[in-house]
DNA sequence: GTGTGCACTTAGGAACCCTGAG
DNA sequence: CTCAGGGTTCCTAAGTGCACAC
């Protein structure tokens, strides 16, 4: 293994995402291996970089948590060693030294037993009450909500006797509230903005009283090509029936992208575009590779160009446009209040493009018609129209669900929805809720981990593959692995679906004893690659549950998501397998703010220090992005200013010193002013530098890290917001406008000392 | 238990847009 | 004023988890 260090070199390696493709199977059945063939082109590969720098930092950091136990994370970046497929790929690795770090981070590596929290029964008790709702309430008196924090048993009556005043009213009104009647105050609801988690919730999964919506944004329709634009079969121009037209530009329009070229998508898209195909185009359109769509790619292109030079006025009519759109179709009146609808567009057609070896690219997805389109709406609202010479599929009422209007999607079979933004109450109350759970856990986690530690000696095989696979669930942050059905889509794992051939023991590894080697493809073919050290009884069950396995048989061959959930709904009330991402994610932002924060530094430091520590978490979440295009670029862009930044600071200096001697000898006051304001400019350089540095480090450490999505589904925003206060960092430096709606409730309820 | 449908969250990449350096 | 590049928004695929039927 040894040999693999290949890092050096930055560039590391890539790791996929690739897909190899084995598929396998069902558990206990046989598995036929189909090892597929094509290798993955190129697709690209991720790797993970990381950066050194910021590791050591953080590895000094954590020693002394490391001592405790495993320490573990020393990712190597590896190398293929992997025999089996993979072997051709570039295997890249993906380096996550970072994860090392958060290990600690989270308290794992504290020992068990431990008394820690004080509260750690709290969650003892699961079954009562079932109520999510109450839940919450329950909650509420003890993360503070509101700013008021004096004396909490006022506030807390009194807030109840606030919401005792709103809600009722609230309530009936929209029980009835005609539409005027909402719209109405909605009107005038922008100017204070409705701090909904102020108010009472609903409880028996009623989602809303009143819902009044104008329905979705349908495609627009095709637009035949001019006909001097010309499709050619076998070299000769054949003019095509709208219908078969408009599927050859959807496959126009991709020409230049790679999967053009793959065999599936080929493959796919001509039958599926055979069945738009009037009959006679069908006699004559038989082989894909005769079919000459360049000159419609050509037109498209110049279309697209032709956009880019619009002037300033087209740009702006169609903005408008646009902006009418939003604001006739975007937003909904939910319970008196008017909330903004994610997405209100019905997806157009085209060719669907899954990620990852997905069996089904190059489909067609069809074409959306009002008569597949189901409103829900109340009774009590006005009721959208349908198109005109079209009607719904149907129209209902299910207040027990928040979406405003669904289809079916023939791809997968899947149902599509329009839900509300995140900014809205009923995604708000929902978000919120989950970082209840998530805290819950905080305070029995340690009994879990004990938990689940003296189930790895069970003698039940079962319990013990569950206890193995949570351990890893709650130190890795793996998903929970539904099973999938096979060729319906990538062949992808999660921590209950991991296979054999994903992972590969060592005795002893670059000094470390019990490494688990993990190599997959994770949630939308994202390679997961990282060597762990265990303990050593995880270790011999692991090689226990492969006795006699072959590599694509499944490695927790008697546990699935719904037996693991089950227990964990027994362990605590709300937890579910994924639970474990959020806490751990949440808990190692919190503790990474609190090593890396230095009180000392300036503001773009701190920053650094906050992307740090959110960066630690989208490591240990394996939170991947392809490196920016223009990166390599951009960085050498950036060190071209701090050169030159560099180079000014050292003239600056000269100057001030020159100026110095010459006061030395003219003792003027003008010449003393002179040095000051040398000395002045040479700070304001010094300072500009070290933001440029700041800002070239960030981005370096960040190359292949997406940092979005932990900030946006996995951190407790009121970390974020309690760190800020606590450190005059403005609010606006983390999140940007779109994030602060998401996150104003907690910007509204989180004080600097909150705790997660 | 298993299989299936449904609802809803989580995810990365493309498209779009804005800004600040030159 | 232009344009690159980086942030933001849009898009929709791909997950999780629960309920329900058998």
């Amino acid at each position: 293994m040894s040999g693999d260090q290949l890092h050096n070199d930055s560039q590391i390696d890539s790791g996929s995402r690739t897909n190899d493709s084995h598929k396998h199977k069902d558990k206990h059945k046989d598995r036929e291996h189909k090892h597929k063939d094509h290798k993955k082109d190129k697709e690209r590969e991720k790797s993970k970089h990381s950066n050194s720098e910021h590791k050591d930092s953080s590895e000094k950091k954590n020693k002394d948590k490391d001592k405790v136990k495993h320490k573990d994370g020393s990712s190597e970046k590896h190398k293929d060693k992997h025999k089996d497929k993979r072997k051709d790929e570039k295997s890249k690795s993906s380096s996550r030294e970072t994860k090392i770090k958060k290990e600690k981070e989270n308290g794992f590596a504290s020992p068990p037993q431990i008394k820690a929290e004080p509260e750690s029964n709290h969650c003892l008790s699961p079954k009562h009450n079932k109520s999510l709702k109450r839940e919450r309430d329950d909650d509420d008196t003890d993360f503070k909500p509101k700013k008021i924090k004096i004396e909490n048993e006022k506030k807390a009556k009194k807030r109840k006797q606030d919401q005792e005043d709103i809600k009722p009213k609230k309530k009936t009104k929209d029980k009835r509230g005609t539409a005027a009647d909402g719209k109405k105050r909605v009107k005038k609801e922008p100017e204070e903005k409705w701090k909904w988690w102020e108010e009472e919730r609903y409880t028996d999964g009623v989602k809303w009283k009143f819902l009044e919506h104008k329905g979705p944004v349908f495609a627009p329709d095709y637009e035949p090509l001019p006909s001097k634009v010309k499709f050619y079969y076998d070299g000769k121009p054949m003019k095509l029936s709208p219908q078969t037209e408009e599927v050859a530009t959807f496959f126009a329009k991709m020409l230049d992208h790679e999967y053009t070229t793959k065999d599936i998508f080929r493959k796919n898209f001509f039958k599926d575009w055979r069945k738009e195909m009037t009959s006679e185009e069908k006699s004559i359109l038989t082989d894909l590779k005769k079919c000459d769509f360049t000159e419609m790619s050509e037109y498209f292109k110049a279309q697209s160009e032709a956009r880019k030079q619009m002037t300033k006025e087209e740009k702006l009519k169609i903005k408008e446009e646009n902006e009418r759109l939003l604001q006739e179709y975007g937003f909904c009146v939910m319970d008196n209040h008017k909330e903004r609808i994610a997405n209100f567009r019905i997806e157009p057609p085209g060719l669907f493009r899954g990620r990852g070896d997905h069996p089904k690219m190059g489909m067609l997805k069809r074409r959306i018609q009002p008569e597949e389109i189901i409103i829900n709406c109340s009774k009590d609202s006005k009721i959208p129209p349908a198109p005109a010479g079209h009607k719904w599929k149907e129209v209902r009422h299910d207040n027990k669900v928040t979406w405003l209007v669904s289809w079916n999607e023939n791809i997968q079979g899947s149902i599509k929805y329009i839900m509300l933004n995140p900014s809205s109450r009923i995604k708000g109350e929902k978000d919120w809720q989950k970082y209840e759970t998530a805290r819950k856990l905080k305070k029995c986690v340690d009994r879990l981990r004990n938990q689940y530690r003296e189930d790895w000696k069970s003698k039940e095989m079962k319990i013990r593959q569950r206890a193995v696979a949570l351990y890893f669930i709650d130190k890795l942050a793996l998903r929970a692995g539904n099973e999938k059905e096979e060729g319906e889509s990538a062949d992808t794992v999660g921590c209950c679906s991991l296979r054999v051939e994903h992972i590969k023991l060592y005795p002893e590894m670059d000094g470390q004893e019990f490494v688990v080697e993990f190599d997959f493809l994770g949630k939308d073919s994202i390679r997961y690659y990282n060597k762990v050290p265990v303990e050593k009884r995880v270790f011999k069950n692991l090689q226990l549950f492969m006795e006699n396995k072959q590599p694509e048989d499944d490695l927790f061959d008697r546990l699935n998501t719904s037996i693991l959930n089950k227990h964990l709904q027994e362990l605590m009330d709300g937890l579910t397998a994924k639970v474990f991402r959020t806490y751990n994610a949440s808990i190692t932002l919190q503790q990474q703010l609190k090593e890396l924060t230095n009180p000392d530094e300036n503001l773009p430091a701190k920053i650094l220090s906050y992307n740090r520590a959110n960066r630690a978490v989208a490591v240990l979440c394996n939170h991947q992005r392809a490196p920016p295009k223009t990166f390599e670029k951009s960085m050498q862009n950036l060190q071209t200013k701090i050169d030159s930044k560099k180079d000014q600071i050292s003239a600056s200096r000269r100057e001030l010193k020159s100026a110095k001697a010459d006061a030395k000898v003219r003792r003027d006051e003008k010449t003393k002013k002179c040095v000051e304001s040398k000395k002045k400019a040479v700070q304001r350089l010094e300072e500009q530098l070290m933001k440029l540095e700041v800002q070239a480090t960030d981005r370096e450490e960040n190359k292949q890290i997406a940092l979005g999505t932990s900030k946006l589904n996995y951190l407790d925003p009121r970390i974020s917001v309690a760190w800020c206060k606590k450190w005059d960092v403005p609010i606006e430096k983390i999140y940007n406008k779109t994030q602060r709606e998401k996150f104003a409730w907690a910007i509204d309820m989180a004080e600097e000392d909150y705790e997660f």
